[in-house]
DNA sequence: ACCTGAACACCGTTCAAGT
DNA sequence: ACCTGAACACCGTTCAAGT
């Protein structure tokens, strides 16, 4: 017999060894030597098992350590969540799965809870909690999946790609100037630092 | 002989009467009456077929009007960069691609000097003015996307999933208390004014 | 140049049938 | 209950061959 913990820990075996572009259900069908169709009985689909997979690694991720200030409080709790997402190589084929954080576990959704607490206690009204959280999840959300995207170009393709490096200084005068640049600069993390103008800015 | 044009029109058709998800090469030159392969005769594959789409269609938006005061012509621009995405139904599909605006054509990345330009005028260095875009750049993708994957699930779909309704009350306070209410605040649209606040933060 | 069918190397999911 | 092979309904892309 099967159980939904094998299949959980196959999978993550697979992508561990073959990356997460290779995980189909055939492969990890046939990896753990039983039939695909099998696997429909323990997950609903491949969607449900990504997002499993995604649910175990939210709970095991390290809570970082709150500091008393609630801004600071957000700033910490959002970079989390962004470090946690970033870590899943499979991240981008789940994470705009419509009400995907509803689908998660009470432990897994906790850092949520602290964000709309500490929105509480700046004074948040309830909608406007949910309001600073949706920003910050939408801002999370386009920079792991962005970012998902550039690490698996190799700086051979990124170099042939036009990028901004030659562009109309007529039309596009800013653009032009600082095109050649705009890879290096982009490359910097400067998450932390846009959700604390972010947080800044909601909050007043 | 097949034209590059024919074959952006004919999947502009496509995609118009059978939805973005059913344009896939081989429909696409069936539709047209000329062998699939044929197409890569005239585009690079299936990815560079979809952003010339986009392409197009961000040439063809309308620019919005201007207001003099530089932060409130970063907040209009970026949420008339966010309406002519999102009416892209196949965006999901690109959006994430690396290096996505440097493939765009000068036309249509004007948007992108609007804000450089504005950025500056408030005293913004290069850099800065860079990352004052990348961080709107990051909170529209992560809307569209967001959006774009709620707006295919039926209402009956929505209601069958666990959201945060009943979420654990000891654990999750504050998640528990909204939780009914999450899907009415959350289907607001409040991106004009997250953009404004998060312009506000960067720019002190 | 431009076009093509055949082939390669796959997918997720459903269904009726077995034990 | 749990498992299965076969089938369904497709994909994008490459390649050698044609006109």
């Amino acid at each position: 017999v099967t159980s939904r913990a094998e299949i959980l820990s196959a999978a993550r075996r697979l992508i561990a060894r073959d990356g997460a572009d290779r995980l189909t259900l055939r492969r990890l069908s046939t990896e753990m030597g039983i039939g695909t169709t099998t696997l429909y009985h323990h997950v609903r689909g491949r969607e449900d098992l990504l997002v499993l997979l995604l649910d175990e690694m939210l709970r095991a991720a390290p809570q970082p350590e709150l500091p008393p200030e609630p801004r600071e409080r957000i700033v910490v709790t959002t970079v989390a969540i962004r470090d946690a997402l970033a870590a899943c190589p499979w991240v981008a084929e789940v994470l705009t799965t419509d009400g995907f954080l509803g689908l998660l576990d009470d432990e897994s959704v906790r850092m949520v809870e602290v964000i709309l607490t500490a929105a509480a206690e700046e004074g948040c009204t309830p909608e406007a909690a949910v309001d600073l959280f949706r920003n910050l999840w939408y801002f999370a959300v386009g920079e792991i999946l962005i970012r998902a995207r550039s690490r698996s170009t190799t700086p051979e393709e990124r170099a042939q790609r036009p990028g901004f490096a030659s562009r109309n200084p007529d039309l596009l005068p800013h653009l032009a100037a600082i095109g050649p640049r705009w890879p290096a600069i982009a490359d910097r993390d400067t998450f932390e630092s846009g959700v604390r103008a972010f947080v800044n800015g909601m909050l007043g």
